[in-house]
DNA sequence: TTCATGTTTCCAAATATATCAAAATGTAGC
DNA sequence: GCTACATTTTGATATATTTGGAAACATGAA
């Protein structure tokens, strides 16, 4: 993930709104939710949903699917993972200073340069 | 971290110029840089870079520490950890998806409730 | 005090974002 | 074809963000 991509990830988080759907939609998994489904439970009217879905999915951080008259939305676990990716690898001092998961990281994710 | 410090601290780094700030004084370290430096460092000009380290440091992200004329601006790496650990959390699906450093992670970070 | 320097505040303009009503699009069933 | 439904697009408006010049503020040195 380059800089631009992040910053664009970065901004579709980065509101409040965008930040529910996106979490509504990994609580519920691969299979997603309609449009209209997600705007009932969060109580956002349609073109405001969509507006945000699209910002979303611009990002990469949501895929669509239809299905018939529905629209299925879910989340891109890889594109998030890639983002987690670059905050720690680049926002953060040394090593796993941002991996609180881990207690002592022996490998890193960097390919090796070949000699 | 809870949702509101989370989109705030997104939003601080969903900027090119802000992010650009932020990881070079993760690169730096905690010894910061004075803002003249970052500016010249990233071209950018006085007030606009004011203005984003203020917001950096509304975010909580950066800290300010005056020392004469200058005014150094270091990261908060415990801040970042945070906001990583929002997203791992809320923002991934199952465990460890989006803490690619960690293979199998085994404890969580999480205090344990008492019995 | 005066000067030079580092940084911020003030201000205005340009740009971008968020919201939602109304209209348009697409799809399923009759 | 028509109707109903799910969703998006359009378009208008309100709000927020970004930018940088000029001026102000703060500090240290002479």
């Amino acid at each position: 993930m380059n800089e631009l991509a992040a910053v664009t990830a970065l901004a579709a988080l980065a509101q409040e709104s965008r930040l529910a759907v996106f979490r509504l939609l990994v609580q519920r998994g691969p299979d997603g939710y309609p449009a209209g489904e997600i705007g009932e439970q969060l109580g956002i009217p349609g073109p405001t949903l969509s507006f945000h879905l699209k910002e979303l999915a611009v990002a990469g951080l949501v895929a669509a699917r239809k299905d018939g008259r529905f629209i299925y939305y879910s989340p891109n676990f890889e594109r998030m993972r890639a983002l987690v990716g670059y905050l720690t690898d680049n926002c953060c001092s040394l090593a796993a200073t941002c991996a609180p998961e881990c207690a002592a990281p022996v490998v890193t994710r960097r390919k090796r340069k070949a000699a």
